[in-house]
DNA sequence: ACTATTTAATTCGATATCGCACTATTAAGG
DNA sequence: CCTTAATAGTGCGATATCGAATTAAATAGT
């Protein structure tokens, strides 16, 4: 490949890299202590997707190894945000359930974070940026097809 | 603010979340065991940017706390890719410098994510998305400005 | 010149992430 | 059936990240 096209998409990569960063934090800015980005996408997920979930089935969606998330889910459990219940269908498993706390605690943090991109949506209108999240949903399904691959 | 709008915003930082995620792991695979993205970056930067910087001014360009610099060095410095010096205009501070075992390591993981990115560069050719990073760019300068401010 | 404040880096403690190994349960093959 | 293989979740150890407090050196104010 082109050296410069290597840069190019290091470029980016880096600049997603960052981006990723920054808006982390200024989410967590918002969450209670003790809860971090990765709790509250759980409970966002529970709630857009749907509880009842398996710990393995919110690994993969996450993309994170199934260690990782039995010790985010742990963490919501003891904020009382989830509860864990033996899956009916599967000796071995469990399924995940938000609480009422859990949606509280979800629909609070959104209303937060709308008042905190207040700015952000001033300087960037969804119509000047709405292409991006279909584009970069391109960019990160061939991500996830290629890492399946190996 | 439109709750359409929060949305939309919700979106963008989740794809760019995912990405970052999967692109991170993608560059980890090519690295030496032992070394991670954060190594590389910092690698990367003493040699696009210039060496001899302080800890400091590292960890204000990727946006990390200080203490996570001095950690990401630490592990460079035991891996022999950059070597630490007093700083002669300031006793208190440190500069950084690569050294050549750091320029040979950097040199040839580029050209190993060069490949491993093939495949992406024929999905996603520099024409169709060459507006991207300078976009995304702008969006990374107003987090950054609007967190400076607090 | 002297004291008070600021700044650079590190240490320490807490938590997050992740790979490996282990247990329990289910599914598959003969 | 019964043995073997695959799967779901967890415990443990290693490392990463980060905030608070600490130390040493530079700077500012008088």
């Amino acid at each position: 490949m082109d050296k410069d096209a290597v840069g190019y998409y290091f470029a980016l990569f880096n600049e997603i890299g960052i981006i990723g960063q920054l808006s982390r934090a200024r989410m967590e800015a918002e969450l209670p202590d003790g809860l971090l980005s990765s709790h509250f996408g759980v409970l966002n997920h529970l709630i857009r997707v749907k509880d009842g979930q398996t710990p393995l089935k919110l690994a993969s969606a996450f993309q994170v190894p199934k260690t990782t998330m039995t010790h985010t889910l742990m963490g919501l459990e003891k904020h009382g945000l989830v509860e864990m219940r033996p899956n009916p269908k599967d000796g071995r498993s469990k399924c995940v359930w938000i609480t009422d706390a859990g949606v509280s605690l979800r629909n609070e943090t959104i209303m937060k974070l709308g008042a905190n991109m207040q700015d952000l949506a001033e300087a960037f209108p969804t119509e000047k940026i709405g292409d991006l999240v279909p584009r970069l949903a391109e960019i990160r399904k061939f991500l996830d097809a290629a890492r399946d691959e190996d």
